[in-house]
DNA sequence: CCATTAAATTCAA
DNA sequence: TTGAATTTAATGG
């Protein structure tokens, strides 16, 4: 069965000098820019942006690149990750609408050390360190919120650390599983991001194979369900029960 | 880890 | 819309 979706492409595009990529047409509310767009005196700062597409599958930051700026998703998600030493990709995180690539890097380091592709037809605002820069020093309200946003990201990172040394496989996998679930929710009963059973494994720290068996398994226990790359998850409380029992070892 | 088969997705006509 | 071509999933050695 093909889903046929009818988009109304062209319908709220006034005038052809108004950019459907500025920040005054965006709406993703969870975009630090976007969020606090009125606060910010002048334009200039998200004039200055610029906007580049992606394909599917294209990366845009390669490690070891230079840092020159501060990547916004305006549309689409993105895997973020970093080589490990035998050449095996270990993917840091996914990121979706009004989310930040590169933030690491800003400031401090040169250099990217992750890298970043496109899942999807991806567009992204590309905001200059210089212009950035300004931006934060003159709007404390928009630095407060990204300041947020790092401490969140560094929690995120040091719990993934926990995980991914002290969890067995199939509770990587399961927690690889609950986190696709809470950040991109589920469409019609399947997680609402397509992802190959690879980039699971590079999420969860283990391999194809591994992922393909333990979904088996948990498919078997009637806890998820896979039609080709779409998984869903049928029992997210007996799910959930399994990480958190381990969880209250690893608090203490 | 690799090879084989089954299944799903993409592509182009 | 269809089926051929390509990619991805699943299984067993």
């Amino acid at each position: 069965m093909q889903k046929i979706k009818k988009k109304p492409i062209t319908n709220n595009l006034r005038k052809e000098s108004l950019n459907p990529y500025s920040c005054a047409a965006c709406n993703n509310e969870n975009c630090l820019i976007k969020r606090n767009l009125k606060s910010f005196s002048n334009s200039k700062f998200t004039e200055n942006k610029n906007t580049l597409k992606c394909k599917k599958g294209q990366q845009f930051i390669i490690e070891g690149a230079p840092v020159n700026g501060l990547f916004f998703i305006l549309k689409g998600t993105v895997k973020v990750f970093r080589t490990g030493i035998n050449g095996r990709e270990q993917i840091v995180r996914f990121a979706k609408e009004g989310e930040i690539i590169g933030h690491r890097g800003f400031g401090t380091e040169e250099y990217y050390s992750i890298g970043a592709i496109a899942l999807q037809d991806v567009v992204l605002c590309y905001f200059s360190k210089d212009n950035l820069q300004e931006a934060l020093i003159e709007n404390p309200k928009f630095t407060y919120d990204m300041m947020l946003f790092y401490a969140n990201e560094l929690n995120r990172s040091e719990s993934k650390v926990k995980s991914i040394s002290q969890m067995t496989v199939r509770e990587r996998i399961i927690d690889t599983l609950l986190y696709i679930h809470r950040k991109f929710g589920d469409l019609n009963g399947f997680l609402n991001l397509p992802l190959s059973r690879k980039e699971y494994a590079d999420y969860a720290g283990t391999t194809e194979e591994q992922v393909i068996r333990i979904f088996s398994i948990l498919k078997k226990e009637g806890l998820i369900l896979s039609k080709g790359k779409k998984i869903g998850i049928i029992d997210i409380q007996t799910l959930r029960n399994e990480i958190n029992e381990h969880n209250y070892y690893l608090d203490s």
